[in-house]
DNA sequence: GGATGTTTAACTTAGG
DNA sequence: CCTAAGTTAAACATCC
């Protein structure tokens, strides 16, 4: 039996699916030939190892914290850059690609969030309220990979996605990554090709561009919901070393028996502020610390500072490789081409958290979906799709509290996002969803009240 | 050749 | 201490 914690909004926000959603969905799957129940995913066994969408609640329980800005009423997937007068690039804006780089940790608009934690990520650390992460090059966000990846496909609002969109989007929306060492494009890789949760999806032979699509199997949705919840811990903040190399740069000749480094007053500056926004000087007192906006966050550590038996691991010896984000070929630049612009996390997670939670309207996406008896718009969802015993079997025997949300949860992961033509219609990438990430963020501090009890009003 | 994808290995960290 | 999760690195294959 699942008990429900603050921190696993999960169930509430997977009710949350607008209406809107579904029948564009229901409208994609029709023209999607690929679905999470083909051979792949059906074959896929749902062993624990980097299969559960555990992460998935990381990233449900990071967007309720995520930084955000003022509380616009706008769709998720942007509304707000419809516009044209979406910044070309982030880039413009950054302040690490011309040599300045922000106060790491130093309040944005989207810092003084009016959300007050849930008390147990601040127990564990998850407050990245004081950083944007958009324009902060140096504090790595405390993301998974996995759930970056699941980010750029929530945010592209297409079932598929390319290797280059991921990587676009997370450079486009994470400015650490434009200026980190280009491995985590590696990460990236291996986590799409290591994590079950992904499946790759073959580029038809008449589709032009390199490589293939991802999506995220449903599958594993229901996995999430089904008994993966999990405590996760969170990386610590990791500086950009890119950018770290480059205020070393700046250090000055050590004079002989000078313990310390003697940096210019720009860079002690800097240095001095992101210690003191990060609590990650030498007197930081986690049990003072604890519970605080600051304390909240991990200490700077890690692998800027402890040895790895791998002499190549360390990055400070490791000399830097500079992104040049030759990320995309100029084709795909274009293609995704409003991927890149203003696309606002912050404004995303801020629309999960704000009243466009269909919650409110009480009976989103239910209703529907018993009437299609297990049918998720056009694609049934057959227990013979999972092993015998998996958690998609234990569903269909026995009726377990979170049968609903989990279905719910499994219908969206099934075709999150409307299938559009993939290739030809990127034009309004980003631009005209109105996908909710209520169904992977969660809401509790948004509809406040005790989660278990608004779980019983939903059985 | 570069991008993409797979696989293996080593490693860190947190939780049980 | 053990395990799970996540990260990083690297080797290798495939495809355009």
């Amino acid at each position: 039996m699942l008990s429900l914690s603050c921190a696993e909004p999960w169930p509430e926000g997977s009710v949350g699916l607008e209406e809107e959603v579904v029948t564009a969905a229901a409208q994609a799957e029709e023209r999607d030939g690929v679905s999470g129940t083909d051979s792949s995913s059906c074959s896929v066994s749902l062993d624990d190892s980097l299969t559960s969408l555990q992460w998935l609640q990381e990233f449900s329980i990071l967007g309720t914290n995520v930084p955000h800005h003022a509380h616009h009423q706008h769709h998720l997937f942007g509304h707000q850059q419809l516009g044209s007068e979406a910044p070309a690039s982030p880039l413009a804006g950054d302040p690490a690609s011309i040599g300045m780089p922000l106060t790491p940790g130093k309040p944005t608009a989207a810092a003084y969030s009016r959300m007050q934690p849930l008390p147990g990520i601040v127990a564990h650390g998850h407050c990245p309220d004081d950083v944007d992460y958009k324009t902060n090059a140096h504090i790595k966000p405390p993301y998974s990979y996995a759930t970056l990846i699941c980010m750029a496909m929530q945010a592209s609002k297409k079932s598929k996605i390319t290797l280059s969109c991921i990587y676009k989007w997370i450079t486009d929306n994470f400015c650490y990554y434009r200026h980190a060492d280009p491995t985590w494009q590696n990460s990236i890789r291996h986590n799409l090709s290591l994590n079950k949760c992904f499946i790759k999806v073959p580029r038809q032979k008449d589709e032009p561009g390199k490589g293939g699509f991802w999506k995220i199997d449903p599958q594993y949705a229901e996995r999430l919901l089904s008994g993966a919840y999990k405590k996760r811990r969170m990386p610590p903040v990791q500086i950009n070393p890119a950018l770290q190399n480059r205020l070393r740069m700046n250090v000055q000749p050590q004079p002989r028996g000078q313990i310390g480094l003697c940096v210019n007053p720009e860079s002690q500056r800097l240095l001095r502020e992101f210690e003191e926004a990060t609590g990650a000087d030498q007197n930081w007192d986690p049990h003072l610390a604890e519970g605080t906006m600051l304390g909240s966050w991990p200490v700077v550590r890690g692998r800027c500072g402890l040895k790895r038996k791998q002499g190549s691991r360390n990055g400070a010896a490791k000399a830097p490789r500079r992104s040049s984000s030759p990320l995309l070929s100029m084709d795909e630049q274009k293609e995704i081409g409003p991927l890149k612009g203003d696309f606002d996390w912050d404004a995303l997670l801020d629309s999960a958290l704000s009243g466009e939670l269909s919650l409110e309207g009480g009976e989103p996406l239910s209703p529907i979906m018993k009437e299609e008896d297990l049918t998720v718009r056009g694609t049934h969802i057959s227990p013979v799709e999972a092993p015998a015993g998996s958690a998609e079997a234990e569903r269909s025997n026995n009726m377990s509290d979170f049968d609903e949300e989990t279905f719910l949860a499994t219908a969206f992961l099934e075709n999150p996002w409307p299938e559009e033509e993939e290739d030809h219609g990127r034009s309004d990438f980003l631009c005209s969803s109105t996908v909710n990430l209520d169904q992977l963020f969660g809401l509790e501090d948004s509809l406040g009240g005790d989660p278990s009890s608004r779980i019983d009003t939903l059985l």
